[in-house]
DNA sequence: CGGGTGTTGTGCGATCATCGCGCAAATTTA
DNA sequence: TAAATTTGCGCGATGATCGCACAACACCCG
């Protein structure tokens, strides 16, 4: 029910079916994986007989699969993100520098713009701890994270003109994800004024209890902040100021190697 | 134009215009990264009135990002990405699988399904060759790769019934990606009898030089063959039989391995 | 076992969203 | 500067899409 339809106005031309069949494509997400007709009208904000012609026809077209009742995400749906991946200017750019990162601290690192409520991964470079279990597992290539409680995502925010910045909070759903999380704007608006000032952020057991990550910008020539770029390290292995320390520079230094770049 | 509308007749309920703007969605591709509105209208089969339409609400809904005549992929398309990787069980369970292999051997690996003329990677675990050069690089996950050229995609079409397959073998364009590419009908039904006889198959050089490929299919408890796991190597790294001794068990043992889990 | 209650599948006529024509503005070429 | 070409977009006609409503089915409970 989150964010279904567009909220504004359709502005002049605008195709329904089209806008609504996204919204189907939508509503199958990490909690619902497989829908009915029914369930995808509530979650698109449909009624049940469109949802239906929707469904079967993304379903014709390869990017649903079906028993005839329900339907689930095909593979297929990989097109896209791999036309992106594959011409996108900063995804390819800062790749390398992740990965660089990477081997040279055995640590995990991301690459994240906003959409909307939400940071998206555009970059990322895991590595597998000792054994083969994966830090912050689950954080694919377009997961979708609450940017209130990342420390990517407050630096995107923390970008935004006060205007903005002010709209969002306002409008925004601050959930409390662990004991951590800031969930009161005032007091994000106070942590995002840091942000703003020190130019980087840290996100202790925020969004994930025992993650802690770390954050800065990822501006152009002009200073426009394009993405964020960060660090992600279990609280047990280091305390936020060797965070600091160590890993701080290394981003800095990144983000000064990209901008001529993005 | 390659694979623009489903060429087959409309299966009674369908929206048109779901079609027709995933089909703009789909224009946008390795080669054409940025369209205007006569470009994509080509390209989607539409009149280029209707492409504009397509393309505004595309951008409106933020899949596409525009400066007003061109408009280009925006990372808000991975979420549909996302949303698969995060619910389907096929990458869930063949990555971890795919990273040991990979930790093991120091080679990359790759999971794949079929997508009509094109195999597509749904899951990967690349690993950096020494330097940080990445081989096959450019090979992401949702990379769609040919399929009559691919190790991965000649066990998939090896799987096909006979009629499946003859009728894709006719209509297919067996594009020469190099000099090595079987780009013959006759050979490549050959090819695939072979396949089946083997139930492995090895490609050198056909998709591009100086990189090999083995693979096997990934069958589930009924026999049904759901996607195919692949090897790739330097073809200066590693003679074919040296390939088939070391490497073949390792796939086939994660083929055994996967088989209940799929 | 049968009637009631909720859910699902889908045909159908009305309506309004979508169609592409065609003009005007912008841009390129000569 | 004028001609030729491409692009932006308004408009009335038309047919694709709408959701109602009924039938078929499943399930519960008396």
């Amino acid at each position: 029910m989150a964010d279904s339809l567009p909220t504004s106005l359709a502005p002049a031309d605008t195709i329904a079916g089209l806008a609504k069949g996204l919204a189907v494509l939508e509503s199958f997400d990490t909690e619902r994986q497989r829908l009915n007709a029914t369930m995808a009208a509530q979650r698109a904000g449909i009624t049940r007989a469109a949802a239906r012609r929707h469904l079967l026809t993304l379903a014709h077209l390869g990017y649903l699969e079906s028993d005839g009742s329900y339907y689930w995400l095909a593979p297929k749906v990989l097109r896209f993100s791999g036309a992106y991946m594959a011409t996108a200017r900063l995804p390819r750019v800062v790749q390398p520098e992740l990965h660089r990162m990477a081997a040279r601290t055995g640590l995990s690192f991301s690459c994240a713009v906003r959409d909307g409520d939400f940071v998206v991964i555009v970059a990322r470079s895991a590595v597998r701890e000792s054994g083969d279990r994966l830090l912050a597992h689950g954080v694919h290539l377009g997961s979708r994270l609450p940017v209130h409680a990342t420390s990517t995502g407050r630096v995107l925010l923390a970008a935004l003109p006060d205007v903005e910045r002010a709209a969002w909070l306002a409008a925004a759903d601050l959930q409390r994800l662990t004991a951590h999380t800031v969930s009161d704007a005032a007091a994000l608006t106070a942590v995002l004024d840091d942000v703003r000032r020190m130019d980087y952020c840290v996100a202790v057991q925020e969004h994930e209890l025992g993650i802690q990550a770390l954050a800065v910008p990822l501006r152009d020539v002009r200073g426009n902040t394009l993405a964020a770029l960060n660090v992600v390290t279990a609280t047990n292995r280091m305390p936020p100021q060797e965070l600091l320390r160590q890993l701080l520079p290394l981003l800095q230094e990144a983000a000064r190697t990209l901008r001529p770049l993005v």
